[in-house]
DNA sequence: AATTATTTTTAGCCTTGTCTAAATATTATT
DNA sequence: AATAATATTTAGACAAGGCTAAAAATAATT
């Protein structure tokens, strides 16, 4: 079993190593935890002792299968319970990240099942993230980020990158949820700002906010 | 706020100050929380600190009206949270204990509060205790020990003392469920044992269960 | 009232997880 | 290749929460 504070440093590792293919630094680590890299040198010794990750000294970290299998699972459960917050209890998606982060920890392998059969096996989180499988298989989709469409390309909006409240209430006050279809009309060389159709409004789109929307091409 | 660890000698002493008009004693602490007295001496002191239990040395503490708030606040998250496990996610009520032990510590009062109403504000959780509502008031209902009925008596099974696994099982394997009517047909001197009537069913009970059930005479 | 038994507290130590400051490796730059 | 900059680890400290063993206070008995 693990504690509370390796769940959370697993879990790190394992967002971080899906952006990169070499092993994650320490520095990496102890920024995304807010923590300091020899509080992260000294847990990475912790987890290495429990066949979690592999470590080399100054080399940086790799989640072994195990450690996978393990964060990945700490993941479904994060993103079992976003779901089941917006679906059952009334949260809106910028709501369900902080209490999400609690209940991912609750360890009862019944409960989680029992959730996944009650909202139906959903596939995808409230801000179009994949659930991980109960073996902690991610099955992904080809999504391409709203600033790589072209001038008259199109697609359906299936998730966000940054899912901070800030940018998640930005969305909803310009209508743009997950489902919707986005037809580029123009896009602005000067600030690479983007003129879009979403249902049946036109919207202008900042460079930013087009680099953290993620559509499925159609 | 508090810690999972203030949270749970919280939760002890506000059972504990229940059964007695006295001040609860470290022992008898210690021995619900299944540690030891010299580490319940040192919470003490940082309860005390806090303002959330009286506390005169060699003298047992009581709970402040603050303390006994935020204690009720942690049995109503406990005992909304295993209806939730019984009534929407099949739990049976043997197994809702140690979730509910985990659920309990979860800080979120939306999530209390659109659980509470997903449930529809129920009063009662699966063994038949009250949950206090938000401002940590309980209702009491007049209940009697099924042993301390006399013959021919009847009334209604409302509640269980002990709640442990093994109990609950039993109880299943007999059914007898809350809700249902119980007549006592006889009552045997010798072994305080009783020999009841329970929906259409005869049943002979010795007189530990008849000491953890509770009824409601009618 | 004096002595014994029990309860409670104190003192000192341990583990987990964190930190700062200093030392050491590695990487980048001249 | 030598030096500067950056990244990482080590050493030592601290707070929370727990423990054992010993001391002190209270309660029970004779």
């Amino acid at each position: 079993m693990f504690t509370l504070s390796e769940e959370n440093y697993l879990k790190a590792i394992y967002h971080l190593e899906l952006d990169t293919d070499k092993g994650v630094s320490t520095n990496a680590i102890a920024e995304k935890l807010e923590t300091k890299a020899s509080s992260v040198s000294d847990m990475i010794k912790k987890l290495s002792d429990k066949k979690v990750i592999i470590y080399k000294k100054y080399k940086g970290v790799t989640l072994t299968e195990l450690g996978k299998k393990t964060a990945a699972n700490i993941v479904r459960k994060h993103r079992l319970w976003e779901v089941f917050l917006v679906e059952k209890l009334n949260f809106s998606w910028d709501e369900v990240h902080e209490v999400a982060e609690q209940l991912e920890h609750i360890k009862s392998p019944k409960l989680i099942d029992q959730i996944d059969a009650f909202l139906g096996f959903p596939t995808h989180d409230p801000h179009g993230d994949p659930i991980p499988d109960k073996e902690g298989n991610l099955k992904t989709v080809d999504k391409s980020l709203l600033s790589t469409l072209l001038k008259n390309e199109s697609g359906i909006c299936i998730g966000v990158d940054d899912s901070s409240s800030e940018f998640l209430q930005f969305l909803d006050k310009k209508g743009i949820t997950l489902g919707k279809k986005i037809t580029i009309l123009d896009k602005e060389e000067f600030d690479n700002s983007l003129s879009i159709l979403i249902g049946e409004k036109k919207l202008s789109i900042s460079n930013k906010i087009a680099n953290n929307l993620y559509i499925k091409k159609s």
